[in-house]
DNA sequence: GTGAAAGCGCTAACAT
DNA sequence: ATGTTAGCGCTTTCAC
């Protein structure tokens, strides 16, 4: 029995077991330049038979070259970021890249301090979520001197790439779906958060749309924490005991849109033909509920997957494409929201 | 206006602009050794005029200590696995550690793939789930030389630490409270997933602890793909075609389960009274759903942040506590599984 | 309290 | 096809 050497493995290691130097080890293990067969096979039992792991922070530090591309978000809870990181994650697959998470959990203080830390290891790219950032965050991301895609959001001021939908744009459609419906006693209910740009956005391009058409929103109410589908279910509780007139409730996510729906029927109230409803994000959830609720899809798993395709194109040095890509969802009206 | 450096900045540029040698520049930026307020003051500034990101890949090669905590899950789609991350990555905020995510997709080749990935960044440690290993994987694991905490199962043989739960007994156990409810007539669904030892090792815990008291299940069904809730749906009215005379439904997740829950709802089946259900898991989700469906929570958050605790203990030389952390989740009973 | 020298483990560039 | 040399940007160690 050989105890595992306290002492790291490197390539000399790999090279006095074999007999072959370094630099030519160094060239097997990475199939780079003309290495003969009999050398090659040599190399690669002895790396195989000591076990041997590259070091790749020495091998980075001396190509400067690194495989890593920085994916920040904003969270890990909320479905649609791990499926944003699946369509990077799957995008990326066939590339020598691979992706490193950071989580912002919504605040930009730590975004600044996730990005410092993620760019001191010298990514190959940066995608990150949406398009607000603090100064200092701009500037390292200006300063990198690498590709960075913003992602989810199209509305405003890119650094570099962006792919996203425009969530103004999902917001006014949505509102104009509903009054071509024929709704107009409108209740809105989304999360309080004032950091998500997203949802803020939405709720605007929402608004202003129904404020053109002279209708203002009847009630609105936003909530924090606990279970979405619970709160969406108490929250429609409340706001129909406040107003009982109302027609049409759009809730920015999915998962409170169906803790509403449930309420609804559980009380045998006629959905859409007393009210009507509406979500966000297209939940492939939702495929199994009772009716099919209203909604817009995100697009997350094709974002990542873009995304993920400019920055391999770039560091490939092919033609990434325009670096602006706005993927337009459309309204998926489900039984929820039918005109009256 | 200046343009960006092409040339990244190195500490000689924060040396040069401050007038300070580079050694006493690296010391104040890491708070390391004695300087003088004033010679910090001047660093200090010079860093953050220059916008200075340091090379941690430099750094970690000349002190071979490296801040990184690999992460290595099976799948991103899948909410559990988020919601160990967030533990995970909570549990680490406090300290210099940073986890870094690979994702298996349930593939032991994927698995060594990624595994040696990591490794080749040399991290601080390593968090993986699941205890069945490749060799080679299991050899990588062994010979690190880095605290590795395999989590969420604790049947079976660890390398080093464990973390998680039984997943054995938790079949077990809901199979006895079943027993005891006075069901006798079950019903199995699962996901078609044979390298889901987890799942597996339910199923056979449930199997056994049935068979023991002279119960089989009466019929079985596994799938892929799909959303979960209507596949959950699917599985129930198709088996219940089968075997109408089932009188309980055990789901190896809960998104099935509620699936099946919202079916039997719908068909005016008596839920508990005909037929009891339980699921796995404990997922959040479903606390707004019409009945709760009875489940066993995973303690994914719990061992996310148990893991990443052992880790940090770990490496800050600190006393870890013992290398076998196994939780005990209860059973929830919700309103879908009582006695007759 | 500060600086100079050496070297972490690897690879680019240049021999041979 | 293989080997040699220099150095990536930082930190450790030791000197002052």
């Amino acid at each position: 029995m050989n105890k595992p050497p306290r002492r790291p493995m490197t390539l000399r290691d790999v090279s006095e077991a074999s007999g072959v130097s370094e630099m030519t080890v160094s060239r097997v293990l990475r199939n780079k330049g003309d290495v003969s067969a009999a050398t090659r096979v040599k190399v690669q039992e002895a790396a195989k038979r000591l076990g041997y792991v590259p070091n790749r922070i020495a091998g980075s530090l001396a190509s400067s070259h690194v495989n890593l591309v920085a994916v920040i978000i904003p969270s890990l809870k909320n479905m649609v970021f791990p499926e944003v990181l699946s369509g990077i994650s799957e995008s990326l697959d066939g590339t020598a890249l691979q992706p490193v998470f950071g989580v912002t959990e919504y605040r930009p203080e730590k975004e600044e301090k996730v990005l410092f830390e993620m760019l001191s290891w010298r990514p190959a790219g940066v995608i990150i979520a949406g398009l607000e950032h603090s100064d200092p965050s701009r500037a390292m991301l200006a300063q990198a001197g690498i590709p960075v895609v913003e992602i989810m959001d199209t509305d405003g001021e890119a650094i570099d790439a962006c792919v996203g939908i425009s969530h103004r744009r999902a917001g006014r459609e949505m509102a104009e779906a509903i009054l071509a419906a024929g709704y107009r006693k409108i209740g809105f209910m989304g999360t309080q958060m004032p950091l998500d740009h997203r949802a803020r956005k939405r709720f605007e391009g929402f608004t202003r749309t129904l404020a053109k058409s002279g209708v203002e929103i009847t009630d609105h109410e936003f909530y924090a924490g606990g279970s979405a589908l619970t709160k969406g279910r108490e929250m429609t509780q409340a706001m129909l005991a406040r107003h009982p007139d109302l027609d049409f409730l759009y809730y920015s996510n999915d998962m409170i849109g169906a803790g509403g729906l449930m309420y609804l029927l559980d009380q045998k109230i006629d959905v859409p033909g007393q009210i009507g409803l509406a979500g966000f994000n297209g939940v492939e959830l939702l495929a199994g509920l009772p009716r099919r609720l209203a909604t817009m899809d995100a697009c997350r798993f094709e974002i990542g997957a873009c995304a993920a395709n400019i920055i391999a194109k770039r560091v490939a040095g092919e033609d990434p494409g325009p670096s602006l890509v706005q993927l337009t969802p459309r309204i998926d009206f489900g039984d929820t929201l039918v005109r009256k």
